[in-house]
DNA sequence: AAAAAAC
């Protein structure tokens, strides 16, 4: 905490640090905080989970924080969702120093955002269309801006924003302070940074630490008509506390979540054909782990942040290397350790080997797993679910638990494993139990460690479920 | 060609 007090932060912003658990800056914070609090333009070249929003969310609070009233800061996001992520972690950075930040996006009643600008935000945090909407109807004015942010700019320009972001800036005083951050930086980006920004520092994270190397990597050679099956085994082997399971289309997405509830994994979807509604109330249960796995298209690939993500699936192989940095980066987030797993059929490895060149990261070949694997799998997760019980010491519902998971089961080996735990005296010292069976032991050098164990009884997931419906998928 | 984003 040292480290920030030296950079000049005030004790308000110092106490919300501490509340979310920061402890020193990450090198990026290091970097742009100081040239951002005195006030030059910036360029930052950074990804999600390095501490971004933070670097510029903290002088932008400094900005703001002892002048009410008015929008005096603007950033500007490519998705929805991240919109709504920013405008919170900026809500708990100035918690302390009355600074209220209000996500301005698409989708959601505009009413309700008429209603929301009364309660007079000194940050906005939106996307572009539903801005120039607002701006439009003369809800919103920028005439007071200090402060634009374009956050992941390069997707924004990908997605065809740019002119809307030149009619947004010309809409805020010459005079404002600039930042933009972007995790490429094309000619592009660089042509919108000398049109709009005056005399910028640049900063960046060095090139080696841009891929997450706290995520192992590795792929599987698979068909695609059997790529649910092997997606099941491996989440029944490798049990990842969350886990994100990208697809290449909006239908693939809708087919995979649909196919894994009916198997019983307690997986949800989210593409950008669902209503706002629906995509907010996914995302909520996922970070709170009502959902343990997330079935999403791209929409979901940059800047997401949600802790405990264990496990990246690549159902369908990503485009380009730009997007497999992306949706890996969902994981090995704050220090963690992750895993990425990428599906390729056997004409895409050739696909594959330029991504592996591009990010310059080996991605380890690992076998298809083997339903005999699988079946182990599925049984540590029954063994571990009826020592949890036990361990609770809630007998009864262990006994109802027991026979529960006996009628679902179709696996001879499990049945004999839980017969084995119905018949021992329940009043054996119980917390042992768990400490003698090595339930996690690592086999094989080729398989991602299992980090996580499974949450606790409360999970709505059936362990396994004898109606096997194949879809293809 | 797909995904994202305003009504």
């Amino acid at each position: 905490m040292e480290k920030f007090k030296v950079l000049g932060i005030s004790d308000e912003i110092i106490r919300s640090l501490n509340d979310m658990g920061f402890e020193e800056p990450t090198p990026i914070q290091e970097q742009a905080i100081p040239e951002a609090m005195a006030g030059n333009d910036l360029v930052g070249q950074a990804q999600t989970g390095t501490g971004k929003t933070a670097a510029f969310g903290i002088p932008l609070i400094e900005k703001v924080r002892h002048t009410g009233g008015r929008i005096q800061g603007v950033i500007l996001t490519p998705t929805r969702e991240l919109a709504i992520q920013v405008a919170e972690e900026l809500n708990k950075l100035g918690q302390y120093a009355n600074v209220f930040a209000l996500p301005i996006y698409g989708g959601q009643e505009i009413g309700r955002q008429i209603k929301a600008l009364r309660k007079n935000p000194q940050i906005i945090v939106a996307t572009p269309g539903r801005l120039m909407d607002h701006m439009e109807r003369r809800n919103i004015r920028l005439g007071d801006t200090k402060i634009l942010i374009l956050d992941e700019a390069d997707e924004m320009l990908n997605m065809g924003f740019i002119d809307d972001i030149e009619k947004i800036l010309k809409e805020t005083p010459e005079s404002r302070q600039t930042l933009l951050f972007s995790a490429t930086m094309p000619r592009a980006i660089q042509n919108l940074s000398q049109k709009f920004l005056k005399n910028p520092t640049f900063v960046s994270i060095k090139a080696k630490e841009v891929t997450v190397p706290l995520v192992e990597q590795f792929y599987v050679e698979v068909p695609d008509r059997q790529k649910f099956d092997v997606l099941c085994r491996l989440l029944d082997i490798q049990a990842p506390e969350l886990a994100i399971a990208f697809g290449r289309t909006k239908r693939r997405v809708d087919e995979l979540s649909e196919a894994l509830k009916k198997r019983g994994y307690s997986a949800e979807g989210i593409h950008g054909d669902l209503t706002q509604a629906k995509r907010d109330s996914v995302l909520r249960q996922f970070r709170d782990g009502v959902i343990d796995i997330l079935v999403a298209t791209d929409v979901a690939a940059r800047g997401l942040d949600v802790s405990g993500v264990t496990h990246v699936y690549n159902f369908d192989i990503p485009q380009d290397a730009e997007s497999y940095v992306h949706r890996i980066g969902r994981t090995g987030r704050a220090g963690n350790t992750g895993a990425a797993l990428t599906f390729v059929i056997p004409r895409e490895l050739d696909h594959l080997r330029s991504i592996e060149r591009h990010t310059k990261r080996k991605i380890v070949r690992m076998p298809v797993p083997s339903l005999t694997d699988a079946l182990e799998g599925q049984q540590k997760l029954a063994v571990e679910k009826l020592l949890r019980v036990i361990e609770e010491g809630n007998y009864d519902e262990y006994k109802g638990r027991a026979e529960e998971l006996l009628n679902q089961s179709d696996s001879v080996a499990l049945v004999s494993a839980a017969l084995k735990l119905l018949t021992k005296e329940p009043d054996t010292t119980p917390v042992k139990l768990t400490e003698e069976a090595p339930l996690r032991a690592r086999r094989d050098r080729n398989r991602p460690p299992q980090f996580n164990r499974r949450k606790g009884p409360g999970e709505n997931r059936p362990p396994f479920n004898k109606n096997r419906s194949r879809p293809h998928a």
